[in-house]
DNA sequence: ATAGACCCTGAACCCAACTTCAGGGTCAAC
DNA sequence: GTTGACCCTGAAGTTGGGTTCAGGGTCTAT
């Protein structure tokens, strides 16, 4: 499949397609006789992967660093061990930190909905000054 | 309090400091006399907020939001409740995805830690082409 | 009264993650 | 055989979230 046809699968331009392989996130694919870039379905996968990682808050680096746990077949299993824990040890930190705002912005919902119920009308609102800040 | 120690408590720089000042996520403070920004506890708390905020992986536009709903007795209560919401739909999305994440890592870390115990004299690792892209 | 740590401002610079631009080739359809 | 949608490259521009720089004031300990 072409650039467009693979960046329209998964909702991002080209350009953004391009970068990637610029940057080593997508290898560089074959290329039809006319130099079009060429993609299978696994390119499709990985670049899906990519998104997800990205929409959870990791960073092109560190999605880097994760994808080539998968890729690269030299590295000592130590060191992958090690890039595998402290990934999961950043995941459930970041976890727990949206579940403490989230308990934060449920606390501020309760407090809304226990307002007067027609305060459309109201100029003034009143909630406020409950939920402080996430306790961490 | 001064500006360095507010920095030091909450271990960012007074140019940080100063930059949300400027962006507008912390209001203006006080100066002393002599023009130095002269902080109270409340500040503090308001930036460990950010800090916090950020870590999981809010914008500053997004934690200026959040704050506002706070801050401002102005706003009709409406539309704080449709900015409740709308960040709270958003955190759990942010969950869910860390959690299938996660799901992908230790199933990684399960294949890495069955592998054989002394690995680390072996040049070709293992742990590979398990775990596809976490399954949104 | 001066050295050293701290503070002020505004402008310029930096990195990540893209996007836009400029200039040009490919290909299916009419 | 040319129009229009697609593709190519490399360089420059953009936005967010700061940091660095230049030039100068303040405070307190000696």
């Amino acid at each position: 499949m072409r650039i467009g046809e693979l960046a329209d699968d998964v909702a991002i331009t080209t350009e953004a397609v391009r970068y990637y392989e610029k940057v080593g996130l997508l290898t560089a694919p074959t290329r039809t006789p006319s130099g079009y870039r060429d993609y299978d379905h696994q390119a499709l996968e990985r670049l899906r992967f990519i998104r997800t990682a990205q929409t959870v808050g990791f960073s092109l680096g560190e999605i880097g660093e994760i994808l080539a746990l998968r890729d690269d077949g030299e590295t000592p299993c130590d060191h992958v061990r090690q890039l595998i824990a402290k990934h999961a040890a950043d995941l459930q930190q970041r976890i727990e930190g949206l579940q403490a705002m989230q308990a934060d912005l449920h606390q501020l919902a309760a407090v809304a909905a226990a307002a007067p119920p027609s305060s459309a009308t109201a100029t003034h609102c009143h909630i406020l000054e409950s939920a402080g800040p996430a306790s961490t």
